[in-house]
DNA sequence: TTTT
DNA sequence: TTTT
């Protein structure tokens, strides 16, 4: 058993990636997910400018992953539903990173805001740039 | 909503410490949690030496911190309820290091197996290493 | 271990009495939370006048319930974390009635509509009728 | 989102039927999760002869319904992960009867007993009762 | 109708 | 750095 159940609001706006070998989809963003705070707690902790949510790295895969990068966009809210993963790799300087990441299995979208237009120009075509597979540091 | 469910296996006996000004108990185990693969993706896994499972760091507070390390040991298998968090700190060589963890809010004991005293020697007062607060780079 | 997570809507107003003995706050609404149906499933099953959603009695006690009587109403979007509860209990004819609900532990709100004047003028003092600790049918 | 997690025992060993239809398996069971209780309020509920555990009816479809049939039994400890269904039928007197029923996506055997030999005589044969469609009153 |  |  292994089941992680997140509510949250994007950092960004959703990265796409294809898989080289056979095209699958991967979507990646980060989660803020707001941390369970007394008021007073919450309070002491933006005085001394510290994070009042949890940060987490979320991957989805295929078809839901177009749709996240389709539909969603930086502050929308969503549900999430899926697992954590850890995966080690080597980086340039040899040594092993270690990562721990949500994978979803479903996405379920809580608001339905002014569509994806509002992305920034930028990502008009960041969801094209192929990657390879061994070369997914998140 | 930052909710997590896992039932696993504990990689070594689990470590307690203090924190230095107020004693509070923190202990830290890592769970193996099976993957939920099939039969055929399990073994070829297998056959490529990759890991069957994910190995998930946790965290257990005060009283329940206490019960694990008194309870639990390597091997024995647990559910536990709790939350992701992430976490950074600047180590040795100031550089900013991005933790994820598992904070356990409940641990359920799944296996009453041969005790504690089963443990290995060098464990005997493994429990007594007071930490300093910054310094728990679990 | 016992959990349940629920994202769903209010059928109705909450009902909000109060425990004779202590004055404990009950809140007492029905979540509908769609069910994860595959588009043609889904228009199968309107076509049939069958629900496409699971209705699920929910009950909140303390100053949480307070909170949903004053913040929630029909139609509002949330989330549940709780557990399962059965309870039993003997009708008017002598019989055994068995009862299955979802007692919340926290509840979420996911949209801050019209605030809650929107509420129909006959809940105006539902809110205060007291009620006999063993009478609670819901 | 519609999410149960669950770990308790059998009340009984599990049922078996097919749907006479295509011949689906259907397995039923009822499980007894022992509610997070206090030392002093469990021994009260004992005292007064009331139930310390939560008893949750539970389906499973298909190839696990038969799996749990053929290893699990009266008293053995598993996590099931699934979702909360409501539904309604009539009952002989016409009366509109409504279930509250967890159905079980992923039952997770957490113990392996004396195998199923243990299982009473009158159980042999169980599994080969076709039940009619519209008669499921688990 | 309830399990360890 | 990993458990059965």
């Amino acid at each position: 058993m292994n089941k992680v159940i997140l509510i949250g609001r994007l950092t960004k706006d959703p990265e796409l990636r294809f898989l080289p070998g056979n095209g699958t989809a991967v979507s990646t963003f980060t989660l803020a997910v707001d941390k369970n705070l007394s008021k007073d707690k919450k309070q002491e902790l933006e005085m001394q400018n510290k994070p009042t949510a949890d940060f987490l790295r979320t991957v989805v895969w295929g078809k839901q992953a177009e749709n996240c990068a389709n539909y969603l966009a930086k502050g929308r809210l969503v549900a999430v539903e899926g697992r954590i993963e850890t995966r080690s790799y080597e980086n340039a300087e040899g040594e092993r990173i270690y990562i721990t990441e949500v994978v979803a299995e479903r996405v379920q979208f809580l608001e339905f805001g002014d569509k994806k237009e509002t992305s920034s120009d930028s990502d008009i075509n960041k969801g094209f740039v192929p990657v390879d597979d061994e070369d997914i540091p998140f």
